[in-house]
RNA sequence: GGUCUCAUAGCUCAACUGGAUAGAGCAACUGCCUUCUAAGCAGUAGGUUUCAGGUUCGAGUCCUGAUGGGAUCACCA
C-alpha cells in the first residue's frame, strides 16, 4: 500500500461530509507536486467544482482542511489556484521508509500463476548480429525480466530462421570460393564468415545484373534471370528435397554460425529457455489452413489458392496457402504460434519484432482469434521503432551496419580508456579491472538502448552518443558504488542500521524526504513497465533514484551526522537506494559494480 | 496513391496517459574536492512543443486539415 492508496480514502470521505457526494475511489487521482511548490501530492479539484458548487481554490481549501484534521498523514496543505498540494507527515515518510525497507522483495509482485512466452532475437543464419538485434534482445531480455517481477512466469524463446534464399546465398558462394575455408583457419568467428560470404554473393550477384544490363536486358528481368540467384533457388529446392550434400553443407555452416551466435549472447549476457527452428516449423500450419476452411474463416479461389478476407477490420485479403499447396510465411507463423501453445500453454505470447512488421502482426493475430485460439488475447507485437546512424539506415547488403561483436568490444575499450583517465582502479588487479571495464561499457550500451521509448525509432551515434556520464548506465553504476563503499565502511565498523527503528526522528531534511519518496515510487513504475511492456519506464526511474541520491550525498554526510540514529538513518537509506538500484539495472539485465 | 506511424532546447531523449511557469543529459559558460568515490553536485543560458484550425475551466497530450520524415501495401521472409 502505498501513501498515494491511503490518502484517496479520505478525500472520498471529504467529499462525502463536506457535499454529499459519492465518488468512486479509482476516479480520484493524485500527481506528484511540482518542485517549485511546497507539498509531495496534488489534488487538482477543478473538475469538482460542480459538485462542490464552489470556487476550485475553495474547494480545495476545504477538503484540504478536512484532510489536515481527519488524516495523520496530511500534516499541512497549501492552495494556488485550485491545485491542493498536501504536505505529507514526518512519521508518515518514515513509516513508508520503514515498510521499504523491511521487504527485501520491494516492489515485486508475487507468482501470479500466469505464464508468458517471450520470443525475442531472432536472427537469420547467413549474417553475424548488428546494433538492430543488440536492441531487440536486450528489449526481450529485460521485458521478461520485468515481467518475472510482476508475477508472471516467463519462458524466453528464440524463433531462428536457419533456412531459405538467404541462407542458400551464402552457401552457394562459399561453394564457389570458399576454397574450404573454415573458422578456424580463417581465424573468424562463424557467423563472420558466413556473413562474409553473403557480402560476396551480393557482389557477384550485381556484376551479373550489371553485366546483363549492359547486353541491353532489362534490369528487372536481369534480376530474375541472373545465373546466380538461378542456382541459388536451385539449391533452396535441393535442400527442400533433402539432397545429401546439400544438408550436409547447410547443417556445416548453421553449426559455425550457432557457435558464433552462442558467444555473442553469452558476451551480451542472454540467454533462452527454448530454441525453435524454422527448419523444423517451415511446415507447420497446413492443417490450420484445412481448419480455417472448415470453419469458414478461410475461402479458397478457382486456382487453389487459399485467403482470409479482413476487409471488415480495415485489413486486405490475405493470402494463406499458395495455388500449389505451398505455405506462405504467415501459415507458418500460425503453426509456430500453436507449436509454442503445445509448450507452454501460455496466456500471453510476446514477438519482439521491429516495427516494419506491424501490418503482418495485425493479419496475424486477427487470424488467431478468428481462429478462436485460447491464447488469441493474450498475443502482443512489441513493436520496436529502428535504430538509425547518422548516415541514415543501416543497410547489411551495403556493409553500413554497425556490427554487433565490434560494438561490444569498442565499448569495454572505450570503458577502460576513460577509467584509466580518471585514473581509478590502479590498485585493482587488472584480470578484476577487465571485468569491470566490461561491465560498465556493457553497461553503457544496454542503458543507452533501453533509455529510449521501444515504440520510438531512436539514433545512434556512435562517435558521440554512449557516454559515461550524466543520464547514463555508468552514472547509476557509479552511485551503486559509491553507496557500495559507505556500505563497506559500515561494516568495518559493524554498525548496525537493518531492522532499527527508526520513528524517534523527528524531522528529516529535504533531501531524506525526497529519496524516500523516490523509493517510494518503484512499485507502481514497476507495475507499469509491465503493463506497458516498457524498460525505458524501469532505465527511467532509476536514474531519476540515482539522480535524487546523489543530490541526497552531497547535502548531507553520512557518517558525520549529528547523532548515530541519525548517522545510522542514513545508512539504511542508502542501502535501500544500492538495492534498489540492484533490483532495477538488473530488470534491464545490467550489473552493477562494488567499485569503479 | 491507400493504410499505419513519428515530429518537443543546437544534439539525444523525458513529460505519471487532459493539469500549474514543458523537464533531464550532451555540447557552451560559472562555481564546488584538507570531510563518506568530482563517472558527482550547484548555477547561467537555451522553447511560439512543425504549421493552421477545433473540442473545454485547462491541450505537447484528444479531433480535423496541411507540411515534412519513416514503415507497409508480394502466390518474399
Amino acid at each position: 500500500m502505498n501513501l498515494e492508496q491511503e490518502i484517496t480514502p479520505y478525500i472520498q470521505q471529504a467529499f462525502s461530509e463536506l457535499y454529499q457526494h459519492s465518488l468512486e475511489l479509482q476516479e480520484i487521482k493524485l500527481q506528484p507536486t511540482r518542485k517549485d511548490f511546497e507539498g509531495t501530492y496534488t489534488f487538482v479539484t477543478f473538475p469538482y467544482s460542480r459538485i462542490s458548487r464552489k470556487s476550485p481554490d475553495q474547494t480545495a481549501t476545504e477538503i484540504g482542511e478536512f484532510l489536515k484534521e481527519k488524516s495523520a498523514l496530511i500534516s499541512d496543505f497549501n492552495v494556488v489556484k485550485g491545485f491542493l498540494n498536501m504536505v505529507i507527515a514526518e512519521e508518515a515518510w518514515l513509516r513508508v521508509f520503514a515498510d521499504l525497507a523491511r521487504d527485501s522483495h520491494w516492489g515485486q509482485q508475487p507468482a501470479n500463476g500466469k505464464k508468458v512466452v517471450v520470443e525475442y532475437s531472432s536472427p537469420n543464419t547467413n549474417k553475424p548480429l548488428h546494433l538492430g538485434h543488440l536492441r531487440n534482445n536486450f528489449l526481450g531480455f529485460s521485458v521478461s525480466e520485468i515481467l518475472k517481477a510482476n508475477g508472471y512466469t516467463v519462458a524466453m524463446v528464440n524463433l531462428v530462421n536457419d533456412r531459405g534464399i538467404h541462407i542458400c546465398k551464402s552457401m552457394l558462394a562459399y561453394q564457389k570460393w570458399g576454397n574450404g575455408e573454415t573458422p578456424e583457419s580463417a581465424g573468424m568467428k562463424g557467423d563472420h564468415l558466413i556473413g562474409k560470404y553473403y557480402v560476396i554473393f551480393d557482389k557477384e550477384y550485381k556484376k551479373q545484373i550489371e553485366a546483363l544490363a549492359e547486353e541491353g536486358m532489362d534490369k528487372e528481368k536481369a534480376k530474375a534471370e541472373a545465373p546466380l540467384i538461378k542456382e541459388a533457388q536451385q539449391m533452396l529446392q535441393q535442400w527442400e528435397a533433402g539432397d545429401e550434400e546439400t544438408v550436409a553443407l547447410w547443417q556445416k555452416m548453421n553449426e559455425w554460425v550457432y557457435a558464433g551466435f552462442d558467444e555473442t549472447y553469452r558476451k551480451i549476457g542472454v540467454r533462452f529457455d527454448k530454441m525453435y527452428k524454422e527448419s523444423n516449423t517451415y511446415l507447420l500450419g497446413k492443417d490450420i489452413v484445412e481448419e480455417g476452411l472448415q470453419k469458414g474463416v478461410f475461402f479458397k479461389k478457382e486456382d487453389g489458392s487459399v485467403w482470409a478476407d479482413l476487409s471488415a477490420e480495415g485489413l486486405d485479403e490475405k493470402l494463406v496457402l499458395r495455388g500449389d499447396g505451398t505455405s506462405v510465411y504467415i501459415t507458418q507463423d500460425m503453426g509456430t504460434a500453436d507449436l509454442k501453445y503445445q509448450d507452454f500453454g501460455m496466456d500471453k505470447s510476446i514477438v519482439v519484432v521491429g516495427n516494419e512488421q506491424d501490418y503482418h502482426f495485425k493479419v496475424l493475430f486477427s487470424l488467431l482469434s478468428k481462429l478462436d485460439r485460447p491464447y488469441a488475447k493474450g498475443n502482443y507485437h512489441l513493436s520496436y521503432g529502428m535504430v538509425d546512424l547518422p548516415s541514415g539506415k543501416m543497410k547489411s547488403r551495403e556493409g553500413t551496419v554497425v556490427d554487433a561483436d565490434d560494438l561490444v568490444q569498442e565499448m569495454q575499450n572505450t570503458a577502460k580508456e576513460y577509467t584509466q583517465e580518471l585514473g581509478k582502479l590502479e590498485d585493482i588487479e587488472s584480470q578484476e579491472a577487465e571485468v569491470l571495464y566490461n561491465i560498465i561499457g556493457m553497461g553503457a550500451l544496454k542503458y543507452y538502448l533501453l533509455k529510449v521509448d521501444p515504440k520510438k525509432r531512436m539514433l545512434f551515434n556512435p562517435q558521440e552518443s554512449v557516454d559515461f556520464q550524466g543520464h547514463t548506465g555508468p552514472f547509476i553504476q557509479y552511485t551503486f558504488a559509491r553507496i557500495s563503499s559507505l556500505l563497506r565502511r559500515a561494516d568495518q565498523l559493524e554498525i548496525p542500521y537493518q531492522d532499527v527503528d527508526y520513528s524517534a526522528i523527528k524531522e528529516l531534511q529535504a533531501s531524506e524526504r525526497e529519496v524516500i519518496f523516490q523509493l517510494s515510487q518503484w512499485p507502481d513504475k514497476l507495475r507499469l513497465a509491465g503493463e506497458e511492456y516498457a524498460p525505458s519506464v524501469v532505465a527511467q526511474y532509476v536514474y531519476d533514484l540515482a539522480k535524487e541520491y546523489n543530490r541526497f550525498y552531497t547535502d548531507v554526510s553520512v557518517f558525520n551526522a549529528e547523532d548515530e540514529l541519525r548517522r545510522n538513518f542514513r545508512i539504511a537509506l542508502s542501502s535501500a537506494v544500492a538495492r534498489t538500484i540492484r533490483m532495477g539495472m538488473g530488470l534491464l539485465g545490467i550489473e552493477v559494480p562494488e567499485r569503479m
